[in-house]
DNA sequence: AATTCGCTCGCACACTGTTCGAGAATCGTC
DNA sequence: GACGATTCTCGAACAGTGTGCGAGCGAATT
């Protein structure tokens, strides 16, 4: 094996092409994000991609080295998609950036599948995690403990998201419903349930539940994030000064 | 489109074969396992997959359904090597249930890849989140709060895993160093700091630090897990009766 | 002995990502 | 204008993919 080197298309520099006619970067990458969204994962390929341009698929080929690189800068663009804060507050930023990257994840659930295979270089990438960095540090982290109070929180945020999006996607691309999907479960659960009557008692409550699912989401995920957030407060030289707007709710 | 129905291999039963000749699930799945951990995410395939068990490939289908199906069931194996412990105190059993999905991850780095694209609905994943909404229904969280803070310390444990293992595994697959591909990032790095000085600092420590990488790694998983327990012990009716534990580090 | 069942597997289909090399279009320079 | 260089497009081809179909096999049941 020869001496490999780490490659993405954020090592390699990119002349940004010299007429407006034909195929550019951006406008392939556009319509990637658009097929993506359209009908998914598994139904990108690169001849589709080439014919929604009206183009032959290998002309491709010229502004993209492989199919992975197009899918790190589709990923770039969902992080572009996160509407970066303005704010002193350091948790009115981190939960700003965590809602906007958790929204961006929803509405475009393939961000998922290729986090999973590939690493997140990309500049808008960079400047989420610059803009919590940021905020971190002036609320009173210090060296390392800001990196890792960043890492904890898009964590979290990624990690809480990303299976909800791969979960309601799939029910959307196979056009079922989440009743019925929560239906076809039933049985599975119940199995599992048997074993386990924490999980049946859970389950239970969930059914008969009046909050819709969404919504149960969204408080779910509010309260990992609280939780977080108010747990990271507790490791700043002095917490008391902040602690408060959190309890407003 | 017709009303379609939500499948997966836990919906269906499954009877578990009569002899003890020829290929059998739990065979496959072992194999499939041992394959994937050995040559990764993207060498698997059904004809690879039948030469390594001295079949032909269509010959899994009798098995297994296809090939998502197969990797649902390697999915739950992964869960399924996370060892449960046995514990009173909630939080020993949340942070030690953490850390072993954590070594189960980086063990298996392809299982960030299938979480990304499938359910995780398999009879170990539902142990190991029933035994930490066990353990939180011991501390005395109540209803909801139990499915809430249970998914938020899963939630962590994945995010925070998950790309971790993916890039090393990543770096592995290629043959490159972890020195090596830090030399090819820099340039990249270098330019996203241009417009990102708080990166820059960031970068400059991680590259001028004498913990090896692998210790930063664990430390910053550390960082994000207590803080996740400490707000959720907040979260508790009396957090003061627990609070002390992860004081003595 | 005949039949049914559980299981294996070769063939075939439609498709994939990517390489190569021939060609077209456009540019800078004379 | 003309000519060479550069930038870009794309058809053909290759090796490989998941999986449906249906012919066949051995063993258990009738």
């Amino acid at each position: 094996m020869p001496e490999q080197r780490f490659t993405s298309v954020w090592t390699r520099e990119h002349k940004p092409r010299r007429a407006q006619q034909g195929l550019s970067r951006e406008q392939i990458v556009r319509a990637t994000v658009e097929l993506l969204d359209a009908e998914g994962m598994e139904a990108l390929s690169m001849r589709k991609l080439g014919a929604r341009l009206g183009a032959g698929a290998t002309s491709l080929y010229w502004h993209v080295a492989n199919k992975n690189e197009l899918l790190e800068l589709a990923m770039d663009e969902v992080f572009g998609a996160v509407r970066i804060p303005d704010s002193e507050s350091w948790r009115e930023v981190t939960s700003n950036v965590a809602w906007g990257l958790r929204a961006a994840i929803m509405a475009h659930p393939w961000f998922t599948f290729v986090l999973g295979s590939l690493p997140a270089l990309g500049p808008n990438a960079m400047n989420c995690s610059a803009t919590l960095c940021a905020a971190l540090a002036r609320a009173g982290f210090q060296k390392h403990d800001i990196d890792y109070a960043g890492a904890a929180i898009l964590s979290y945020t990624i990690g809480a998201t990303a299976p909800e999006a791969a979960y309601t996607s799939a029910l959307k691309s196979r056009g079922i419903t989440m009743e019925q999907a929560q239906r076809d479960l039933a049985p599975a659960v119940e199995e599992a349930a048997r074993a386990h009557p924490e999980i049946h008692a859970r389950f239970q409550e969930a059914v008969e539940s009046t909050i819709d699912p969404i919504a149960h989401r969204q408080l779910s995920f509010d309260f990992g994030l609280v939780s977080m957030l108010d747990g990271l407060s507790m490791r700043l030289p002095r917490s008391a000064d902040m602690s408060a707007d959190h309890l407003t709710k």
